[in-house]
DNA sequence: AACTACATATGATGATCGTCATCCTGAGAT
DNA sequence: ATCTCAGGATGACGATCATCATATGTAGTT
């Protein structure tokens, strides 16, 4: 169990030791389990890839997480609220909101987008397997974008926009998860198009 | 690399040996993981559990499949075959077969029979993510409902009716993942309810 | 009855996984 | 200037992974 090696110390590129930008390390290595868990899936990345991913190596892993489940259900989260951002940038826009948050949500790019694409369509499977924490804030997601389609929609009352905000959010995941899924390029962007033009005209 | 160990000889609970019924391991194999492959992710199921749940060790595997990408690739085909199995059952029913697909779509016993589930939905996440094999074999699934819900829709130039079935099994995708992934029942439930009201409605 | 062919079981391989004990080093306090 | 605290690096642990080599025994053939 000791081994004493003598080897002269050559290394260390050196980070910010110390201090609170253990914050900073902390924050790095979520914000980028929050982009590959959502390329690779939440079981197709390692400890080892996210830390080097973050600029470190994975022995230091433990001193942020007790395990990695708890990283799994902060990037969860972290890659939720990601969400929220680009949204209420777009739904803020006072005119047009709808129809450019429906444009966007159907893109090309945010189908090709993974690594920065909505949680609540990219997640979903892995939420759906996970722990209450990710549920949990996977709920509160769906919530928050329900909550704004409803103000979104027009005519009709608080009831009926709010069945057709969920029927909405429901054809934008849907859409987007076959859109991903489909191998004919002229299909998914049918697929996307079709939805699109589907969503627009039944919301006005 | 030889070691000679002349144990004596125990065991051997023993089953169908050789002949033909190669292909009935094979296929008990492959609908093993159709099954397991929803319930639990594409990645949460390794060769041994799968090998072992058809009633298998795992050794045998490679005399079955050149690699697991392989059997992935068998089983998803599978997988998705099982949804086509089970729509056209519904759709064959001549009257209203429309609400009934719907409603049987987007039941509470749907969405909590994860093995047995639509694989559109329950597997698109590790489709998109996958080979070109298993990719094919969703656009070809997806081609087929596509079909199937043209037809079912009425009014309207056929190509607005495929709009609308676009939308339609984009609506049914989206909720039947949302409300898995969601921990509120209440919020689930009514995902599932106002998706349903809002498309049968919206088709006719 | 003996031989061949092959499906399956056993067990080993090296890679990778999550986890942890240990050491080094820099930062903040005295 | 020195001491303490803790973040990060190194390296190893056991578990599990996919893969494969080999042994075993049955089925089908001769």
């Amino acid at each position: 169990m000791s081994s004493s090696l003598s080897r002269p110390w050559v290394g260390d590129l050196l980070m910010g030791h110390s201090q609170a930008d253990k914050t900073e390390s902390h924050g790095r290595i979520v914000k980028v389990a929050a982009t590959r868990f959502r390329e690779a899936g939440v079981d197709g990345v390692g400890v080892a890839d996210l830390m080097k991913a973050a600029g470190l190596t994975h022995g230091g892993f433990y001193r942020h997480f007790a395990s990695r489940d708890e990283l799994v259900a902060e990037a969860i989260e972290r890659a939720l609220d990601d969400g929220s951002a680009a949204v209420s940038t777009i739904a803020n826009r006072k005119h047009a909101a709808l129809p450019a948050l429906i444009d966007a949500y159907l893109s090309v790019a945010h189908r090709d987008g993974l690594a920065t694409s909505c949680a609540v369509t990219t997640l979903a499977g892995d939420v759906a397997r996970g722990g209450k924490r990710a549920r949990s804030a996977y709920t509160r997601q769906v919530t928050i974008y329900l909550e704004l389609l409803t103000k979104l929609v027009v005519g009709g009352t608080r009831k009926s926009r709010r069945a057709k905000a969920i029927a909405a959010l429901s054809a934008l995941v849907g859409a987007v998860s076959m859109a991903r899924a489909v191998s004919d390029e002229t299909l998914s962007r049918e697929i996307l198009e079709s939805a699109a033009d589907e969503l627009k005209a039944a919301l006005k």
